[in-house]
DNA sequence: CACAACAGTTGTGTGCTTACAATGGTTACC
DNA sequence: GGTAACCATTGTAAGCACACAACTGTTGTG
């Protein structure tokens, strides 16, 4: 398990709690912008894709179905998404984002991934080099 | 404000994200370890250095003083944490913490300077120039 | 020594995030 | 066609993270 580390690794990994957690909470920066919870907007950016049925939202989100339930009634009152039975099976829903559901979720995406300001000091090619190093890092593993 | 940057701080952001934020949120990883809350043990950690009025305690975690000392009543209960009345003035109160709270406090400081897994994928020479870049972005600014 | 300023606490209330059990309508399968 | 499996919802409950107003005790100050 705890495979030892090089002194490196825990100073690369310090300074990237500290660009990425920068300043006060992205989430609550997030919820302050849009007007809603971030664990709403979770769902609204897993929607931005195309619908889903709300078993496939609950799973993908990792919630059960009664709280899936919740937080979508939640955002169909505020007129972000909309749900219609699923035209192959009338048990199932089909979650869909509205035209305002979908600017909330796009609003969302650009803070979230809106670089750390401190990445500005760094020259053209050092973050060329930085980026190709983290993504070689951060590669999907499962 | 939007200084617009190169796209490969975009990258740079998105592959810091996977890695920092990795798996199932740090802050459950944390409070099942521990058996406290995350925002108790954000608490526990400003305590590390040595004891601190309850209205420093709240200014530097940004809280109100009634909820500050809800939280410092939880820690106290759980035998985290001690009130004394602060020598120099009867008015304040001084927190500081028990053993078992340090206890608590390094176990939670060790799993959030735990690196992430994928940097094992780095050689040594790539963690360091990785590291070095880090912290030139990192670099304290306030 | 009265009185303002300060430290902390109590009390009240709210919103968010979940969990679990039970129910009702649909579909699939024997 | 009856029954098991499935989709979603309702209902209940609990913990957590705050916020704000009002109050008690203490200190410093004119």
């Amino acid at each position: 398990m705890t495979q030892s580390f090089p002194a490196a690794a825990y100073r690369a990994h310090s300074a990237m709690q500290k660009l990425v957690l920068n300043q006060r909470d992205v989430r609550t920066a997030v919820a302050e912008a849009t007007g809603v919870s971030f664990t709403r907007v979770r769902a609204l950016r897993r929607l931005v894709h195309g619908p889903l049925r709300m078993s496939e939202l609950a799973a993908r989100l990792g919630w059960d179905k009664p709280y899936t339930t919740i937080v979508v009634d939640d955002l169909e009152q505020r007129g972000l998404a909309t749900r219609t039975v699923a035209p192959d099976d009338r048990r199932a829903k089909l979650v869909d984002l509205t035209e305002q559901g979908r600017a909330v979720a796009i609003t969302a995406i650009q803070i979230l991934s809106e670089p750390a300001p401190g990445l500005a000091r760094l020259t053209a090619d050092e973050l060329a080099l930085l980026a190709d190093l983290l993504e070689k890092a951060a590669a999907d593993e499962d």
